[in-house]
DNA sequence: TGATACGTATCA
DNA sequence: TGATACGTATCA
């Protein structure tokens, strides 16, 4: 059995700067984080495998093919709106007046899809459920108002 | 809550 | 690589 050689040393202080309130909240970031295959924290932990020479988390992907990847995938816009036709800046509004620093497309030109959060508008299942509740709850009342008026 | 700043995904 | 601009922490 041969022994596994010095890994890298401890990790850059600085990695991460877990600015959380609780330490649940932490946890759970570190969490994610370790499972985000591309982060700074995934990336020293394969070089500390490697060099220490225990197994690679990327050939462990390669063969169960079943991580998680967590990565955050960036939406793209829908390319047919009104504003994602639009081909010039206005060169008016605060995007463009702020482009250095702000990094935002110009308002104008902002695509509608994008401008909903992400988890905002598709759920339509949980609003079919609340007017289910309502209307059941619609119902009961007023059968309560007609035993009420016999 | 909207405005702003900034890290960085994505693409050419 | 550099340019663009999405996502989000932070602030007021
Ligand atoms: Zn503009
Ligand atoms: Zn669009």
């Amino acid at each position: 059995m041969p022994r596994p050689r010095a890994g890298p040393g401890p990790p850059p202080e600085d990695m991460y700067d877990l600015s959380m309130d609780t330490m649940e909240a932490q946890s759970f970031c570190m969490q994610r984080k370790c499972l985000e295959k591309s982060s700074p924290l995934s990336k020293y932990i394969e070089a500390e495998h490697q060099q220490a020479g225990l197994f690679s988390l990327s050939s462990l992907e390669a063969i169960t093919d079943v991580t998680v990847d967590l990565q955050k995938k960036r939406r793209k816009k829908c390319g047919a709106c009104v504003p994602c036709l639009r081909k010039v800046n206005c060169g008016t509004c605060a995007n463009c007046l702020n482009r250095k620093t702000g990094k935002q497309i110009c308002k104008e030109r902002k695509c509608e899809k994008l401008k909903k959060r992400k988890s905002e508008g598709n759920a339509s299942e949980v609003w079919c459920a609340f007017g289910f509740i309502f209307l059941s709850l619609c119902n009961i009342v007023w059968k309560d108002i007609i035993l009420m008026w016999r």
